[in-house]
DNA sequence: GGTCATATGTTAACACTGTTAACTTACAAT
DNA sequence: ATTGTAAGTTAACAGTGTTAACATATGACC
């Protein structure tokens, strides 16, 4: 946190340059994303993200591991309200992801772009297997409980329809008129047929 | 088909190109196709491609439309073939699905890539509307039936877990390590899951 | 068959991209 | 104070999409 009144030195360039990739995706979508267009943005030279990320792959990949963090925690916070206030945990987690890939289409894109990441980053690889453990609420008593990678068809088709949900909205040609509060709709009707299969 | 002596004009370069771009997203993944790299393998100078497209989005687009053609005529052959056998017809299409997205793992992520291609293409829409109508199928007699881009719960829900499978396995940390049959097997099971919500 | 408009190709250039090598500056430990 | 290292700069490289100016073959019309 100090501050030197010479600023040759930036002090935070790779967060600065993390919320760079944010601000960008955010506002020109994550193919507009550009190493020279993040450095000028923190007024900073081109060359200088090198000194802290060996690659542009490298920078997406520490920005979508944030960005699976984030929708992991919200859907951790929409778990936990949904205990306190005895509603369906597992659902209210559905819909949690649903509404990040629909609130940031941009994070949501840039997590699962397997050719613009390194998806074998330790990292990377945590965070995924954190988000899918909220998915995995709720069948804690399967059988195979040895593999964190490996789901029963209940916790594949729980994470497949809403992942799905949350890829034709984004990307696809579902809704695409429509507001947010008529897509969560469709989402939570998708999901309500669900809960037979998955309460079972 | 004429074949002139002289080849100054290449004849069919539209789609010489759009061959192009399939041969080097089979070999290296979507995010490496290139113009130039594309003109190159055909034999013809860079900027020639700019006569029949009149962006690499346009190229891309056309492709894009392609590949969802391509899945639809896998999937309305697989669902004749159940019909013909006597096999549940919705649970063969949804397998189609899975398996394009599975053998040509590039097609299926240039499909819905959003930022790469025209999704108001007047063509890409009709390709997505025939796609989405096979997987409508078995759900003929639902309320809402005039317009061909609504769709009921259950039909969502087919769509949803079938396309959320697809992407996990195509980009997604699930199964990473497995073979196809391994993966082909558990979206079996997952979709049999379903079958009891689907065909109520 | 010759003329000529047009479709379709080429060449050369533009700004922009990721990336590297060589250099410079500030900080921190001795 | 010296000096090694972390973290910045500059200048260059090849490769990208795209355009403008030019060139050639095709096909229609007389």
């Amino acid at each position: 946190m100090k501050k030197s009144n010479n600023h040759y030195h930036h002090g935070h360039l790779a967060e600065s340059l993390l919320d760079a990739v944010d601000e960008i995706a955010t506002q020109f979508g994550i193919e507009a994303v550009t190493l020279r267009g993040c450095a000028k943005r923190v007024g900073v030279s081109p060359a200088s993200a090198f000194r802290h990320y060996s690659d542009k792959r490298s920078l997406l990949t520490v920005f979508a591991t944030r960005a699976v963090n984030q929708l992991a925690d919200s859907m951790e916070t929409s778990m936990l309200q949904a205990q306190d206030s005895g509603q369906d945990a597992l659902q209210a987690v559905c819909m949690a992801y649903v509404q990040f890939a629909l609130s940031k289409p941009a994070f949501f894109r840039a997590m699962w772009r397997e050719e613009m990441i390194y998806t074998q980053d330790p990292d990377y690889l945590v965070a995924t297997q954190r988000l899918a453990s909220y998915l995995q609420q709720g069948f804690v008593n399967t059988i195979t409980d040895e593999d964190p990678c490996n789901f029963s068809p209940q916790e594949m088709l729980a994470w497949s329809s809403v992942h799905g949900l949350a890829c034709l909205f984004v990307d696809g040609p579902v809704a695409r008129d429509k507001g947010m509060e008529e897509k969560l709709a469709i989402a939570e009707a998708v999901l309500t047929q669900l809960t037979p299969v998955l309460t079972q």
